[in-house]
DNA sequence: TATAGTTATGGTATAAACAACTAAAAAGTC
DNA sequence: GACTTTTTAGTTGTTTATACCATAACTATA
């Protein structure tokens, strides 16, 4: 690090040539599968070169005109009719040779990209399927090589996911809309595995912050005694804001 | 939101322009004076338009081959000279109209910021005079309205130099190579206000995560009971990761 | 119908940790 | 020597996390 400090600067009189970007917009979408505790992520399959036949995060380049929120919000709703979801900016990946139409020698353009991290509902996200290229939700464990630099975006969104999942309420946008403890508890052993409190000192905790809201109604699927049906209730979160929900 | 979501797609055949950008960086670099106790910001004077005469976050634009976080060490590099330095990246603001070189109706050019959020310590940190523009450490209460969105930039850093002092050690980026309890105290003070423990259980607490290792050696300024001085040991911080050193 | 299995719920006891507070030690100052 | 300042080293009460257990409410099966 220390050799890329006290550099000497150019002369001011040859400036030195400035690159041209095409800004990327690429998002990490996660949701989860309740019925069978799987944690899902996106991917699309790239018709045209370069990458053509691999499987990358879904994206496009941003539009004249566009914000990058607004091109992030576009390519998912190009991919996933969804009701609600969750969306924030992730980081911003933009070194040189990270995109094969970049030529080395004339460098003509360069290519950026301003990865977001993305939540979607399973049961209501349902696929867009054009016709012309391929949609999947992949087991996050099983997700295949992807085009670009896309695995190392994914693990980034994967951290940033299991962060946000201490502090944040962002498990109630991946949840239905009415849920039980029991739903909840396995949404959090599904994306950090069994490193925290048992399902009981889980429950006692998560009651006892008191946003979540008991709707008097209860489940009767299958075998056990019925949970009650909980819903998330915002206004009564914002006291917990600072508190965690867990503890990893 | 939700007016977002599900807009129609451009027709295929007639292809919509993507911008072409050019990409930026611009650092919010903190130090704290440990003499004065003031939180400190690194400002430079904007020589040229557009915003001439106005303070800016030192910046420049990304040349051709260059990586992002090298675009970052290259200004930081021409501002100010250092032994050690914590940088790391902090946020992308790309909307239309933050740069008013765009021009609203051509479309020609598109200006990003990856921002980056870097500290460094005062005492060892030697401002480069160019004799062209200013440049300033400014207090962050009393920083003017800068150029651009600067000032938005500077709320991001800010907020990240809070949640990081909490989990992370980067109060020793910012204090001198040894210190005392008492310094420390001070610079969580400085920064986050009187918000949480007091100086008696914040000393049992770091001393108790192990990773201050006592030099021996005394302070002996002024009145008062001489101080031990410490130093931070970055191997035996390891296994303290995820635990918070204060409690805001 | 009795019994076992399954899941949800509501606890208790123990150890740890946080918060507020007190007191002594080691220097300088008047 | 008395007083001030700052560091250091506690004590105590209350809260909190953790591990573990007992029971309730339902289903499936013998």
């Amino acid at each position: 690090m220390s050799a890329k400090l006290h550099r000497t600067s150019d002369h001011p009189l040859s400036p030195v040539p400035l690159a041209d970007f095409k800004v990327g917009v690429d998002n990490v979408i996660f949701s989860v599968d309740t019925q069978q505790n799987r944690l899902l992520v996106l991917v699309v399959m790239r018709p045209d070169a370069p990458f053509a036949g691999y499987w990358s995060l879904p994206g496009t380049l941003v539009r004249q005109g566009e914000s990058l929120e607004d091109a992030a919000y576009r390519v998912l709703a190009e991919k996933i009719r969804v009701n609600t979801l969750y969306l924030e900016q992730l980081y911003t990946f933009g070194g040189p040779d990270r995109d094969p139409r970049e030529s080395p020698v004339a460098f003509d353009v360069r290519y950026l990209s301003v990865s977001h991290f993305a939540l979607v509902r399973f049961e209501d996200a349902e696929l867009i399927a054009d016709g012309v290229s391929g949609i999947a939700w992949y087991p996050l464990a099983q997700v295949p090589q992807l085009a670009f630099d896309h695995n190392e975006i994914l693990t980034y969104g994967y951290r940033r996911l299991r962060n946000k999942l201490e502090y944040s309420p962002i498990a109630f946008d991946v949840l239905p809309e009415v849920f039980t403890l029991g739903d909840l508890y396995q949404l959090y052993v599904t994306v950090l595995g069994e490193g925290f409190s048992d399902y009981s000192n889980f429950r006692a905790r998560l009651l006892k912050l008191g946003f979540l809201q008991d709707t008097g109604q209860k489940t009767s699927r299958g075998a056990g005694r019925p949970a009650s049906l909980y819903r998330f209730d915002a206004a009564a979160f914002e006291p917990c804001k600072d508190k965690p929900m867990v503890f990893i």
